[in-house]
DNA sequence: TAAGATAAGAGGGACAT
DNA sequence: ATGTCAGTCTTATCTTA
């Protein structure tokens, strides 16, 4: 699993860019622009022990979670409990109280800045969009450092958090190749394509971001696994991708549309008809493109269907 | 009812000025 | 920064099988 992080000193001396890339399977930490390796053992992010008792637990655990960037202090915050003491004992009613105005003012020294309410409420909305859009983790870790991120860009202070939150959340899926469609994630969050679209591009260029085209593969797994198409078909669907990428005709064309297009015509190979507008219901392009791409597609490589 | 044909319009990328 | 251009996608409407 690779994924996208960043350090704030050590820019990648080679290009100094802030962006890395690691990767957990090969303990690879790279820059993301310009490919040059920059550590190869990671630090272990994970407890370092197993305990099989409750009591194996308290008594190993002397770390707490590990820090993340989807919380807005990082989930570094110093944390008041107010009825027990460090080893667990009760505290008296009186320490209670004692503790009770601790935690509040914590609380409000914490949150005194306008910087930090606004990262508390853009992780409260990313978060809620994650959860709607069934995201994976490392898609939330990877839109709170765009997001952290873009707040440095003068051009997007203006916008609203949640057109941020929502482009942020876009660049994250496109980095990770998570199949989620820009329609898709402008719909969860309440906001036009068209706003999140302008705010995702001035993300990608003021971050020099390099990002990877869709894989119209993904796609068609996901639309596959939507509408409930047979094995057999997607593996038809997969074969003619093959193909038609040697033949030259996929790029600067929707991967989405191009995705349904071969469903549509493997579904056909197949026998296992499904309509062009259900497909495009589900892929959510329209009939005519689907049409289009499929037309394309059967001249190019001779299939002789329509 | 699904699929095909056609036209108008929107929006963005590439490039030139 | 702004304008132009080619190409893509969408929306809408009509026709055909």
């Amino acid at each position: 699993m690779q994924y996208l992080t960043h350090i704030d000193e050590n820019a990648c001396p080679e290009c100094s860019s802030e962006f890395l890339i690691t990767d957990n399977e090969t303990g690879e930490i790279a820059c993301s622009q310009c490919g040059l390796v920059l550590q190869i053992e990671p630090l272990e992010q994970r407890l370092e022990f197993r305990a099989f008792t409750f009591q194996e637990w308290n008594s190993r655990l002397r770390t707490g979670l590990p820090t993340s960037l989807k919380m807005y202090d990082k989930g570094l915050s110093t944390v008041f409990y107010p009825s027990r003491d460090v080893h667990g004992r009760f505290l008296s009613g009186r320490e209670q109280t004692k503790m009770r105005r601790l935690r509040r003012w914590q609380t409000r020294a914490h949150l005194h800045s306008t910087a930090s309410k606004n990262l508390l409420q853009a992780m409260i909305e990313l978060s809620l969009l994650v959860q709607k859009l069934h995201l994976p983790v490392v898609v939330e870790e990877n839109a709170a450092l765009i997001y952290r991120k873009t707040r440095q860009i003068q051009v997007l202070r203006k916008r609203s958090i949640q057109v941020l939150v929502a482009a942020s959340c876009y660049v994250a899926c496109r980095i990770t190749q998570t199949p989620r469609t820009l329609k898709e994630i402008a719909a969860t969050s309440f906001r036009s394509r068209k706003e999140v679209a302008r705010c995702y591009r001035l993300i990608r260029r003021n971050l020099f971001l390099k990002i990877p085209n869709d894989d119209p593969i993904r796609f068609i797994s996901q639309i596959a696994s939507k509408i409930g198409i047979s094995q057999r078909t997607q593996h038809c669907a997969i074969d003619l991708l093959q193909q038609s990428s040697q033949k030259h005709i996929v790029s600067g064309k929707n991967p989405i549309g191009l995705a349904a297009a071969i469903l549509y015509i493997a579904a056909r190979l197949t026998a296992e008809n499904i309509s062009q507008k259900r497909l495009a219901q589900i892929a959510m392009v329209t009939e005519v493109t689907i049409r289009t791409r499929y037309q394309e597609l059967d001249r190019v490589l001779k299939l002789g269907l329509s």
